[in-house]
DNA sequence: TGCTCCATGTAACACGTTACATGATTGC
DNA sequence: GCAATCATGTAACGTGTTACATGGAGCA
């Protein structure tokens, strides 16, 4: 049951609604979180009842119907202590290594397409990684230990894409020979 | 919609029980597709009213009460669709990472306790997959196109944990510096 | 006898997904 | 005026998790 907690911590980053947290979920922490925007609705009106959040109308509203929301202290709280609990590395349900373990078994599969479909999506997912860090961690730029965590967690995007392409490679090499 | 899926996937690789394929997500097939031994009986249950599968007694059943499945033709085609249906890789959801970027907003959480930890995991886990390796792919050895495939996934598994382990180390490094 | 592991399940609930609904605003 | 996008939601359903139930087999 994280998913309250990721959004705990996406508000801190920042208060904002409900819509555009759900719009920060499809890049930024959602690369490390999945989440729809009907979960993050349904979180957001659980954590109101429960006092970890609040609703107001942000001072600029003009005539917008945003709802913004920001964490109560006593979200703050929830969340250092369940960054503090312990909890096993997370589980992988990765479709795609199953379909190659049925092709495996069946042959008769032709699994290159799909393969370099999620090539080139790793591919431009790494690059936007590249693109963020240019951004946002300039070599020789001097961090905050909050901004070098940030980093860190960048680059382990990063490392996951690049081991996701390479062995992607390798996998088209194979599945391409002829049988 | 995957589990049934991975389900008759490890049933061609071997016929076996319910408890036996339980056991099997506990390593194996379950380091790319988790599942618990509940989702497993329920998906039996539905694959055998759907015609996928049949229960059989095998022939040196014994004194057990193991039921024993196998995959029937209906299932195979089954298979089949599902594998050359066009999915998108593997959403993440990584707890944590969600706790970095906690810690990184809110300070004051100590995670590297629980890093220390899941390095372990990763460590024993890689260990494990080189001695798969050096039990199934040993240098040399002649491969079908079945076994070929079955030890790249091996090899991405070998990759994912590599990749955790060396970011770890260095976030170690990160979070044990003084604040 | 009592303990542990084998083996299969039921039930309740929490979480995640998909489809749909509603109305306001922005751009052509 | 119309279409697309903004913004928030409801409803139904499917999947995943947790707790518990049942009884047999092996063994000290």
């Amino acid at each position: 049951m994280s998913l309250p907690h990721a959004v705990l911590t996406s508000l801190l980053e920042k208060s904002t609604s409900g819509y555009d947290l759900a719009r920060r979920f499809d890049k930024s922490i959602g690369y490390f979180w999945h989440a729809t925007h009907q979960q993050i609705y349904r979180e957001l009106a659980r954590m109101e009842a429960a006092g970890w959040i609040e609703a107001y109308v942000p001072p600029d509203a003009g005539n917008t119907r945003k709802k913004h929301y920001r964490v109560l202290p006593a979200g703050r709280v929830e969340l250092a202590r369940w960054a503090q609990d312990s909890a096993d590395p997370m589980d992988l349900r990765d479709a795609f290594t199953v379909k190659l373990r049925a092709d495996a078994v069946l042959g008769e599969v032709d699994l290159v397409p799909e393969l370099q479909r999620h090539l080139a999506l790793h591919e431009e997912r790494l690059a936007q990684y590249r693109r963020f860090e240019a951004r946002d961690f300039p070599p020789g730029k001097p961090l905050t230990r909050g901004q070098a965590i940030q980093h860190m967690i960048l680059k382990k995007g990063m490392l996951y894409e690049q081991g996701e392409i390479a062995w992607g490679r390798e996998m088209v090499a194979l599945l391409s020979q002829p049988a």
